[in-house]
DNA sequence: CTTATATTTAGACTAAATCTAAAATAAGAA
DNA sequence: TTCTTATTTTAGATTTAGTCTAAATATAAG
């Protein structure tokens, strides 16, 4: 991790954004969110902004398999429940087993450098509502 | 899954094409493939063709973090590791634990209906070639 | 102050996928 | 077979997420 981090206003503003929301907001909704806080940042700043944030480790980019990047400010080890009727994401702390990671580095011979696991399902206030 | 599936000759081809492939293509690639074999299908024809061949659950729809959707024909439950420097995908027979989801499900109510696990890492070619 | 480097901006552009309305095809009924 | 209805395909416009570019601005170093 980088110890120069240079913070400008822009960037300093994203961080707010995604250190404030618990939702795990994708780039579109931490425009929405900028723009509400009366900031008007060109769209490829925020982008911008997004890449180096992640890159220096202050965020963690999600790509939970929906086609959008969602960033996270919880830099601690987790992975992702989504409902599949609502679109709420949970958030997990089990971790898998590192045997389980060692065992496929030996079967595949690949250096395993992460992994995320994605989980889909109801969650409890939408199974509520179901009949099946 | 549906046993009056109707398979017209585009959902054929592409389901032929899909089935010898064993490298994940993209709908990109599926269209590409559809072409040399002179197949000059409609975009959308493509498109909802994997649809329908997935609901049917004669082929899987894989997104693996990249925002694009891949296709597979193996129906077998696995999971997918992913070279962070060529790209190739390889396929992981390991299951992840059932204990582990049911922990899940107890701890966030959930009631968890897939999993897919994401792994990125370096492939055995690609590590040869690496100096770290 | 001057020069070099980094960042932001607006907007064009790309890629993946969806949507739409018309045309074509297939299936069922008489 | 012919008529009617439902399904599928087609071409192309549209949407969405994100990247790229070149000019303008800001920051840092000498």
């Amino acid at each position: 991790m980088n110890t120069n981090i240079r913070l400008t206003p822009q960037r300093k503003a994203v961080l707010e954004v995604i250190k404030n929301s618990n939702d795990h907001p994708t780039a579109g909704d931490i425009i929405e969110r900028l723009a509400r806080d009366g900031y008007h940042f060109a769209y490829g700043t925020v982008y911008n902004s997004l890449k180096y944030l992640t890159d220096n480790g202050l965020i963690r980019e999600l790509k939970l398999g929906e086609g959008v990047s969602r960033y996270d400010g919880n830099l601690h080890d987790h992975h992702h429940l989504q409902c599949k009727i609502c679109g709420k994401i949970d958030e997990v702390d089990h971790d898998i087993s590192p045997q389980w990671l060692k065992d496929i580095e030996k079967e595949t011979g690949f250096a395993i450098e992460s992994h995320q696991v994605m989980l889909k399902g109801i969650c409890p206030s939408c199974r509520e509502g179901d009949s099946g």
